[in-house]
RNA sequence: UGGGACGUAGGCAAGCGGUAAGCCAUCAGGUUUUGGUCCUGACAUUUCGCAGGUUCGAAUCCUGCCGUCCCAGCCA
């Protein structure tokens, strides 16, 4: 989490920050996140706003939000909202510091206008074929090496400072079409890093942009834009993900014939995380093609999504700050993000009584229509979150899975004959079970009670293994409940097995549904986002479908279970 | 026959020339009115991708090799 309790961790680049701090590179400390708004943020990114604002924070600056929005066609509004929101939702404050690249539009053609003017930028009319067939390709060989031959210049590379400021300026007015035309860098096309030789700058868009409408029909393309958008914002530590290593020497090109203000770009590895996906492209696709309910589907990775399902914002801070950053690839295991949440939850969510599989125990002895109020603690991690009272009658509901006809080994719940303690409740002896004789299904198993033992303690001090959940049949509210899975069969769904794609490895099984589940009866004034444990299967948050007599609910994650692991090694 | 990076345990990850932190997972115990939590212990000891070299001493420095990832958008 951001406090000071969990010290951070050293890593490389509080090590360059520091550096520069002290060699005097820098006198602060000013990062950005620059998200483009064409689709929903999601764990990944909160690795890198986590780094962004994080940084910032620990070095007593500032971490500006700016929305890297150059490409018309592919962003919308609706984002820019969705991706606030999330960035606040896991507590992150940019204050008034939210800017658009697609301000800086002015700017930024002013720039190119010097760069022409220095002979560093030229009008080329090479269409996007033609342009990609100059450049030079990267080749795929034989022995998986990729070979590179220098490329050509484009015949228009040479054109006057005039001419290609005239052209320019005839290209933002409008009188070209489409890639008929780009303002390209003047750099070098026998250049070894493709990204320089000759990038282009601007392309020619008829698309209104969600911002600047008609204004523009030219638009500046990443690589120039968005060290000039830094430089503006005067950051100092331009952090971003290692793909952008190779662009690194273009960023400072830019800046060097800008003579603008010279940020510094350090590039950190991106998230991965087993049995999911962490592409916006590929998460589009989920929601478009409907295998998930949106973007906020408890499934998805995304921070919407993550947030329905039940986890919180400090243990998405937690697993954030304990993966580290590095520079190598990494990909986490899914059970360690899984496990921030349960040790979050753990000292902070509210227990209660909820049957999910639900099948009747009646306790025969019990004093007919007679009903008990129990007192049961809401926190053991938390004295402080008090105690409530449960109430308790001659028919409950049980889990299903608690009884077992022919129990397996070591196994302690109930099964005719055993003894076992209703938690909170009495400890009750197992008399017999009744069964649909066609089906075979249980249908209704009988106990009888032990007066002694009220609110589960027994008095002689007999050794009772088996604690079981329950909730009273005549108190209950029904609930749905909605259990997850991994979205992915395997554990790296990136890596598509021949002749198969991604999609084959969705997991059928990914939702299960129980519409008839039983909570007990605090949980009928539950709100939606409300998170809670319930005992013996996990945490569990309250679905925004709720409605009032119909709460839903998310398992966010299941507690620890020994005893299925158990059951797995025995087969 | 290109360029840029990265290789420390099953997964993350510290380590910055002085003799391999921590976390997740796994395994074995203990406590327990959640088979949860918590606690204890095990888990790289001719070992840090491999091979040489420098050094009293190397995961750390040098050389070579191997492996993996990124770059062929007028996307970001």
């Amino acid at each position: 989490m951001s406090d000071a309790s969990v010290p951070a961790a050293s890593d490389f680049i509080k090590d360059f920050i520091t550096e520069d701090l002290k060699s005097g590179r820098f006198k602060e400390v000013h990062t950005r996140f620059p998200p483009e708004p064409n689709g929903w943020l999601h764990i990944g990114h909160a690795k890198a706003f986590g780094i962004d604002f994080g940084m910032a924070e620990q070095f007593g600056g500032k971490c500006n939000l700016r929305f890297d929005d150059t490409n018309p066609e592919k962003e919308d509004i609706a984002y820019v909202e969705s991706i606030k929101r999330d960035i606040k939702w896991l507590g992150y404050d940019w204050e008034d510091r939210e800017y658009f690249a697609s301000d800086y539009y002015e700017y930024l053609y002013g720039l190119a206008v010097k760069l022409i003017k220095k002979g560093s930028a030229y009008v080329d009319d090479l269409s996007d074929q033609e342009t990609r067939e100059y450049r030079g390709t990267a080749v795929p060989d034989k022995n998986n090496i990729t070979i590179t031959p220098p490329g050509k210049n484009s015949p228009f590379r040479d054109r006057s400072v005039e001419e290609n400021l005239d052209l320019f300026a005839r290209m933002r007015a409008g009188e070209f079409g489409d890639g008929e035309k780009t303002l390209r860098a003047k750099i070098d096309m026998a250049h070894p890093n493709l990204v320089m030789r000759d990038p282009v700058m601007y392309r020619i868009r008829r698309v209104p942009h969600y911002r600047t409408g008609n204004a523009w029909c030219i638009y500046p393309m990443y690589d120039f834009q968005h060290p000039l958008s830094d430089a503006l914002e005067g950051i100092t530590h331009s952090l971003c993900s290692l793909e952008y290593e190779i662009h690194r020497p273009l960023y400072e090109w830019f800046i060097r014939e800008a003579e603008v203000f010279p940020s510094r770009q350090i590039e950190f590895a991106r998230l991965n995380i087993t049995r999911t996906v962490l592409s916006k492209r590929w998460l589009l696709q989920l929601v478009t093609e409907k295998r998930v309910s949106g973007w906020d589907d408890p499934r998805m990775p995304t921070i919407a999504g993550m947030r329905r399902r039940g986890y919180s914002p400090e243990a998405i801070r937690d697993f954030i700050s304990r993966i580290g950053v590095a520079k190598t690839d990494s990909f986490v295991d899914i059970q360690f993000l899984e496990h921030c949440l349960r040790e979050d939850l753990n000292k902070r969510a509210n227990r209660v009584m909820a049957v999910l599989k639900p099948l009747k125990l009646v306790i025969e002895n019990w004093p007919a229509g007679k009903v008990e109020e129990l007192e049961a603690v809401n926190n053991p991690e938390d004295p402080a979150a008090g105690t409530r009272k449960v109430p308790f009658s001659g028919e409950l509901w049980i889990e299903r899975d608690d009884f077992q006809e022919v129990p397996p080994p070591k196994y302690f719940r109930l099964f005719p004959g055993s003894m076992v303690r209703l938690r909170y409740g009495y400890i009750v002896t197992c008399t017999g079970f009744t069964k649909d004789p066609a089906s075979g299904e249980i249908t209704e198993v009988r106990c009888t009670y032990d007066a002694e033992t009220k609110g589960g303690n027994a008095p002689d001090n007999r050794k009772v293994k088996g604690t079981i959940h329950w909730v009273s049949a005549a108190h209950a509210v029904t609930l749905e409940a909605r259990l997850y899975d991994y979205l992915f069969l395997s554990e790296r769904p990136m890596e598509v097995p021949e002749g198969k794609t991604w999609m084959d490895d969705l997991n059928p099984a990914s939702l299960e549904s129980l519409p008839n589940a039983k909570g007990e009866p605090v949980l009928a004034n539950a709100k939606s986002g409300d998170r809670f444990q319930f005992e013996r299967l996990g945490y569990f948050s309250v679905d925004p479908d709720s409605k009032p007599g119909k709460i839903v609910v998310n398992r966010a994650v299941s507690l620890r279970d020994t005893w299925a692991k158990i059951e797995k090694k025995n087969g």
